[in-house]
Parts: structure tokens; sequence; C-alpha cells
RNA sequence: GGCCCCAUCAUCUAAUUGGUUAGGAUACCGCCCUCUCAAGGCGGGUGCACGGGUUCGAAUCCCGUUGGGGCUACCA
């Protein structure tokens, strides 16, 4: 009956952690199945490690996996929403009121200058939307701090608050919460407040299984950002860490997982992280791309590695990435692939000059330039008719021709279909990087 | 150590919620296709952690063991 709350509270460490991005993903996905709202709230209580950068790399990674929030800063420094601050560091006098009106309750007491709260040492069940009943002990738990001898509120504490005061409804975060929310609870209760509904998600654990911390490989959004993953391939690789479409399914559209996703067939064992499966993902994404899709996310990439410049010639541009489009799985192939495209002096591979620059090849490469030199048609189609033509003219196969053109042209062994490469490059080119060819290896 | 969570192929997962030859995907290995590389097609091996129960029947329910993870801060 009432709207559905929920936030993404990141603390700023300077990067997005993978963990991080899918509660991200998972909490949007909720708040977009629900029609709820999505929440954005920095964390940002330890100044030692609060900078407008470390802000910016999480506005970033979200907003580069599409994740849009319905509440909380934003990226040219404007606040969305009525239940703000949405920094913690700009919270303080809300956090000292709550603080004080525990104390003034007696449910708070000060200690050696730091303020603790008395924790019920009765039993308590999170009700998890998630794991189900989980039930505590709590009868030896100590007391908890909430506000520090320097004044500053603790974690716990300005969570609650702020959960409360957003009038978030469901919190959904990592399985590391769950022994914590007991003192959440509790104080929840303290402030004779209804608290939110739980759901705490499994923990995606390195491929060793041991657990993901900043440090580790792909840990950081950031690396998926410079590797040239798409993010859609991201987010659905995501989406299958502890959630399933069912109907074997791997490939995901956006609008059917939100249609899909729900709290209760969340999985309740960690995930380890598969990067080949991300990357076969990616590669699906990739072929699946449009054009208009490609091209931009391309160019920035070439453009970055300096192969594309400020300007180039989209219509080429745009034949070449169609090309080499099924070949490549991520963004940093793409240079790989593509460069000999712009680049007129690429180097000729050694290994294959040796096996296909054989006095043989030179010659079939020379009759071959004498032939695409008469076409007026240079379109694959065409091309094919006539390498197969000139093939069966001379009684050979059309490998013979192909392989030493393909490196005279490329520089490479590996390409895209060579009919289609060379219309891509036109005669003009064609038959000019031919020339260079038989001029470097005259055989 | 104490408390909590978890346990299906190497990995991500499915199994109409006790009745299946335990399914799919990635990765790997063959074969096919083929101008290279991919893609695609076909095929292959690998799994219910272990031990007890309950039941006509257990991957599925219960207990224990083992293993993994988390929490246990005046970090978040």
């Amino acid at each position: 009956m009432s709207e559905v709350r929920v936030r993404f509270a990141p603390s700023p460490t300077g990067l997005l952690h993978i963990g991080g991005a899918r509660t991200a993903l998972f909490n949007w996905l909720y708040a977009r199945h629900t029609g709820g709202k999505f929440v954005l709230r920095i964390e940002d209580t330890d100044a030692a490690r609060n900078t407008p950068e470390a802000v910016a790399i999480i506005f970033e990674g979200l907003k580069w996996l599409g994740l849009d929030w319905d509440e909380g800063p934003q990226t040219d420094g404007t606040t969305v929403g009525d239940h703000g601050p949405y920094f913690q560091s700009q919270r303080g006098a809300i956090y000292k009121q709550y603080v004080d009106k525990l104390l003034a309750e007696g449910k708070a007491y000060e200690h050696e200058g730091a303020v603790k709260f008395r924790i019920p040492k009765t039993p308590i069940t999170v009700p998890d939307l998630i794991c189900g009943d989980v039930t505590f002990d709590r009868t030896m738990d100590p007391d908890l701090v909430i506000q520090r001898k320097d004044g500053t509120p603790v974690f716990h504490l300005v969570n609650v608050v702020d959960d409360l005061e957003m009038k978030i409804t469901h919190v959904i975060r990592g399985e590391d919460h769950l022994s914590n929310t007991p003192k959440h609870l509790a104080l929840f209760e303290a402030f004779g407040a209804t608290p939110p509904r739980y759901g705490h998600i499994p923990l995606i654990l390195n491929t060793n299984g041991s657990k993901m911390s900043k440090r580790d490989e792909g840990a950081s959004i950031g690396d998926y950002i410079a590797n040239g993953y798409l993010p859609e391939a991201v987010r659905n690789f995501l989406c299958l860490l502890g959630w399933s479409p069912k109907e074997n399914k791997e490939v995901v559209p956006l609008e059917e997982v939100i249609e899909k996703f729900d709290l209760p067939q969340i999985n309740r064992s960690n995930a380890r992280f598969d990067l080949n499966k991300l990357y076969w993902i990616n590669g699906e994404y990739m072929r699946a791309a449009t054009l208009d899709r490609l091209e931009p996310f391309a160019a920035a990439i070439l453009r970055r590695e300096g192969i594309l410049g400020e300007s180039y010639d989209a219509a080429y541009f745009r034949a070449a990435l169609a090309i080499v489009q099924e070949k490549v799985k991520l963004g940093k192939e793409l240079g790989d692939w593509l460069a000999y495209f712009f680049k007129d002096d690429y180097a000729f591979d050694p290994a294959a000059v040796a096996k296909v620059f054989t006095p043989e090849g030179l010659a079939n490469l020379k009759t071959l330039r004498a032939a695409l030199a008469e076409a007026s048609d240079f379109s694959s189609a065409a091309l094919e008719d006539r390498f197969k033509t000139l093939a069966a003219a001379q009684g050979k196969k059309v490998g013979v021709y192909i392989h030493p053109v393909r490196l005279a042209v490329s520089g490479r062994s590996v390409g895209p279909s060579l009919y289609h490469l060379l219309e891509v490059l036109g005669k003009d080119r064609t038959l000019a990087r031919t020339d260079r060819a038989l001029a470097q290896f005259p055989g």
C-alpha cells in the first residue's frame, strides 16, 4: 500500500566495488519492479577517505550501469528529493537529536566520553525477506557505541537514523550486515519506529572462493569501464549472480529482469565471480549491438588509443566496425582488429609472412592483383565471384589467393571475411596496399 | 574462540517445492561448417560435500560432521 523506498548507501572509498554495484542493481531493480523510489545516500562520515573524486566515482559507476536514482545528490551538485541532505556529513544535527533523545530516555548513557546504547539482552528474530527468520541470542551482547568521544556518530546509528528519516521501506544490502541487523532493530525499537523490511543478499567471492576485496582483480567497476565491457553486459552478468530468470536463459533483456525480479527468489549462497562468463556475455552483447550503439562506444576507445582522430570518416568507420563486430568480444580488443583500417604503414606479422608470402604465394598475389585491377565492381559479392572465377581458371583453390591478399592488405593472417574486408577498404586502398606488400617482399 | 549464513558439474545456476536418465550456460575436449579468426551446429566428460535419520520414495525435510563465507571496532 505504501510506496516502496529502497536505497543504496555507499561509502566513498575511491572505487565502486563490484559487490556494491550489484547491491545497487538489486535495489534499483526492486524499485523499478515495484514502481517505488531508489534513493542514493552517501555515507561519508569517515572524513579521512571522503573526497569529491571518490563521490564522483560512485556517480560515474552507477550512471555507467544505467542505475538512475530518484532521490539524492546529482552529478551537477544539485539535489533531488525531500529527504535530504543525502550526504551523512551534512546530517550531524539530526544524529545529535536522536542521540540526545536516547540519552534523555535513559536508553543510552555516557561512557568515557562516548555514548553507548543499551542493547536489550533478549533474543531477537530478524525477519529476512531472503534468508528467512534468523534469531540472535543477544544475552551476551555488549552495549553499542553510537557516538565517539569526539562527538561523531557511528555507522550503526547514522544508518538507522537515515533509513528512518528517509522513510526507507526495504533495506537490501550485503549479507555481511545480517549480523548487524539485531543492533539496527534495537535502535528502531528505541526510537519507537517501525523498522524497514530486510533482505540480505549473498556476497560475491573471488574465483578461488575468498572474499573479494578492493585490491582484487575485477573488484572495481572502473576496471570494466577501462577494459571496454559494455555496461548492459555487466549488468546482465550481475543479475545472474544470485538471481535467475529461470527458463534456462542467460541473456536477459533489462525489461524482462525488471518484470521478473523479486526478493524471495534471490539465492542464499555466495557466488563466485566467473570472469569467463562475463567475457562471453559481453561478446553476446557486442554481436547483438546495433551500429548506432557500437559506434560511439568504439570511437571513444579507439580515440583513447590514438587509432582514431577527433574527426573521422564515419561511413568508413562504421563499415569497418560492421565487419569486425562479430569477431570482437571486448572493447579492449577493438583496436587490434581495427588499427590497420586507419593506418597504411602497418607492420607485417613475421610468422604470417613466413607462411604465406612464399614464392608461390607472392606469385598468386601478383596474379590476383592484376585481376583486381580490372574490377569495376568492388562489392563483396562481385569480389567473391571474381576470386572464384580466377581460381577456377587457374585450377586452384580460392584460399591460395585469399591468404596472401589478407596479409598484404592488413599485415596479418586473421581478420574479417576477406571479400567484405576488401569491399570496405575499397579498390584504391586494396591495390595500393598490395603494391606496398609486393614492393616490400619482392620474393 | 563465540554467534550467524551457506552447501547441485571447475564456475553461474534450474529442478512444477519428496517421485527427473538431475536440465541449461560458461569453460574444456572432439567433429561439422569454413578464406583466417570468431560465430553457429552436433557430440563428450565432469555434480547433488560426507554420515545418519524420516519416508514406499530425499538433491529436496531433520540431526550431526566437514568445508566456505560473514559478524564479533569509539571502520563503513
